[in-house]
DNA sequence: TGTACATCAGTGAACGCGCGTTCACTGATGTAC
DNA sequence: TGTACATCAGTGAACGCGCGTTCACTGATGTAC
């Protein structure tokens, strides 16, 4: 192993180190000495590899975000109103699968969602914030919702149902991936058929 | 004013300071030197009234929950598959109007609702986790969802949607509660006629 | 009502601990010839 | 290939700072008579 391999290989188990520590026991006990130990290495071997505690969680969050939005990449696919309700389904159940197979990750995310004062939460915010603007101009771009406060709405409870439901399967108060998935499912074609009833009658959503 | 009165207020200016300090600074800045400083007495007062961090936050979370718990007292009301649309749609609206209201707050309790490692976290979670259960149980009493599944899938997405409305809200991506209120008006109605639906035919909830 | 004494919320000063940060050093890896 | 030297990831030791925690003290409030 050469010698630039080695040093990446440290610094990498700092990185995933420090998400342990702050899975394990929290932001408060977040010290440069419990995420080298974590590591393995002598606690000023820290400072061969971040200035600081924010240049090591600014790189933490960025990979979990870069595997939070991976494993949701097909999520906004599957809204297409011409996609069959099954195909919606899979694809709401694959997300929520994907996201329940690195539990810890996850918890970290939802945790620090909207944590403000570490660069944790700020770098997930953004990712939440992007997935749901995407999701809104889908609505608009798809032209089934014109009122553009409609589609923020929309946007924005389906969203905070995917990570809803998410904490409920992560938590143990739901068991069924699928009952989970279908009730999104029927959301989302909820939303999209009364913005087609809307579309053809008043600008407001009244669905039947 | 009385010893007593007196030793009551710097109590609560102190546990009013630590949710300033926490809302202003982020957990990582609240000591008791700040929270004594931004309640106007000396740092060693604090422990005259706290015997830790710990202690004051328990107490704080106690008053935040309290708060938030009487501003959603209403929201289950409007459920009841009687009611009509209009006063489901107001027991939201006002609901998330009552939140927005002390917006500090609202904040501190989203920041902190999945944040185990607090005092506040333990506390915000199980304010969540009661408000879920009883909503899970009334869609089970009224008898309109038969599978357990179906009703805590239902709540689970349904507290999601409001949390998530109310952010939306808060951060401005939402600007009007009406238009919110409706959608998730449109939801909850969206998931009783499925299930009732459900209750005629088969078990799992297939609408229309 | 007045006086002597008791209580106690709030304080300044002092202390120790855990942490971040620095630095000279080590020894393994890499390189020049 | 072998040797002499350069580089540098990782370390132990030391230091200072901010914080929690303790304590003797103060002076205002309360109480007994």
């Amino acid at each position: 192993m050469t010698r630039v391999e080695a040093k990446q290989r440290t610094r990498g188990r700092l990185i995933e180190a420090t998400l342990e520590v702050l899975y394990r026991e929290g932001e408060a006990k977040l010290t440069t000495g419990r995420v080298a130990a974590a590591a393995g290495v002598a606690q000023p071997t820290f400072y061969v590899h971040f200035a600081s505690m924010d240049e090591a969680l600014t790189e933490a969050a960025e990979r979990v975000s870069e595997r939070v939005r991976v494993r949701l990449r097909d999520y906004r696919e599957g809204l297409g109103v011409e996609s069959p309700r099954e195909a919606v389904a899979r694809t709401f159940s694959s997300s929520l699968r994907a996201l329940l197979a690195e539990p810890h990750m996850t918890e970290l995310f939802l945790r620090h969602r909207r944590d403000v004062s570490s660069p944790l939460g700020r770098r997930f915010r953004q990712t939440i914030d992007a997935a749901r603007h995407d999701l809104r101009e889908d609505l608009l771009r798809m032209g089934l919702v014109k009122h553009e406060e409609t589609a923020a709405v929309q946007a924005e409870l389906l969203v905070g149902m995917v990570l809803a439901a998410t904490e409920g399967l992560l938590d143990g108060r739901l068991l069924e991936i699928a009952t989970a998935s279908r009730a999104l499912t029927e959301v989302a074609e909820h939303f999209l058929r009364a913005a087609a009833a809307a579309g053809k009658g008043s600008e407001q959503a009244e669905p039947r």
